[in-house]
DNA sequence: AGCCAGGCTCTCG
DNA sequence: CGAGAGCATGGC
């Protein structure tokens, strides 16, 4: 079964992807040309792949779906959405290129990476938790940590011999034990935050999806700072990677500081609020230009 | 070897 | 209250 979806331009489909060219293989990937992903379309698990075809200015996504189950409408209306969240396929970035025009620094960088969209989880709940888990270490041991929790609570899908993890729901790491989620390699209390924060969700006290509905991104900080586990940092995080709120950006982040004052201040230390002075010059877009200069520095453009 | 890594909570004084 | 310890594991 087969979708294609139109992105709105500019979008550039390799360069987005490219991201999770890293990524590990039985949970979510890009390797010639094609991305692939095990979601979860109202409860049933899909497998998807997306590549791009057509020239610049006619680009389209085809996206392939697999499961074990009957695909009806309804899921592939469900899928086509998740497609578009994932990718961000209704951002228009001209808006954001025309907002930071006069920022000479950011206005090469967005030539030289024009097209790039920032990725979406397919859930909130996914962002949070991959955002706490993020919190005080290094980036290669929270991936680690990360692909243990999927491959330990993720439901799996077998094709052709090959398995694929999709994300741990809710209810799952809601009836894990603590102990269960420490042996992924979690201290204590973040294995404390993913639980709790997952029953709430289940006994239907907290509804994250519903943020994504918020206009002022101070009002979703707040609220989620009065759960256990959530500080500024993860709430602002969160909000940009799994709420597609671009005007949210983690400034007191350890990379954002260091990639801030390599391209602004001569690799000279900054703090969280320089990088929230310098980040005025954004305007509402502040997070994806963040994004911009991670992944500028990461492609070292 | 030991210290640090895209934070946050809890415990002291 | 504000400062400071403690946390988990991989890399340097």
């Amino acid at each position: 079964m087969r979708l294609t979806i139109k992105p709105v331009l500019p979008f550039d489909f390799e360069l987005s992807a490219s991201i999770f060219s890293e990524g590990d293989k039985q949970i979510r990937r890009h390797e010639n040309g094609k991305f692939y992903q095990l979601i979860r379309i109202n409860n049933k698990l899909v497998l998807i792949s997306a590549k791009s075809s057509g020239s610049r200015d006619e680009i389209k996504i085809l996206v392939d779906l697999e499961s074990n189950e009957e695909i009806s409408n309804k899921d592939r209306k469900k899928t086509r959405e998740v497609i578009y969240t994932i990718f961000n396929l209704k951002l228009d970035l001209k808006t954001f290129y025309l907002n930071i025009k006069n920022d000479e620094t950011m206005l090469k960088l967005t030539q030289k990476l024009r097209g790039l969209k920032s990725p979406t989880t397919p859930t909130v709940f996914e962002a949070l938790v991959d955002s706490i888990i993020e919190q005080q270490i290094s980036l290669k041991v929270a991936h680690s940590l990360q692909r243990n929790l999927i491959k330990t609570f993720g439901d799996i899908l077998k094709i052709d011999d090959k398995v694929y993890y999709a994300f741990p729901t809710s209810e799952k790491m809601a009836s894990a034990t603590i102990e269960q989620i420490r042996e992924c390699g979690l201290s204590y209390k973040k294995a404390e935050y993913i639980r709790d924060i997952s029953k709430m969700i289940t006994d239907g006290i907290l509804d994250l999806e519903k943020f994504k509905g918020y206009d002022d991104i101070d009002e979703i900080i707040d609220e989620l700072r009065k759960i256990r586990g959530i500080g500024v940092w993860t709430a602002e995080l969160t909000m940009l990677r799994g709420m597609q709120k671009f005007d949210a950006i983690p400034a007191d982040d350890l990379g954002l500081r260091r990639v801030i004052s390599h391209y602004y201040c001569n690799d000279r230390k900054i703090s969280g609020e320089q990088v929230r002075r310098i980040a005025q010059n954004w305007g509402k877009w502040k997070g994806l230009a963040a994004f911009y200069l991670i992944i500028a520095e990461r492609l070292k453009v």
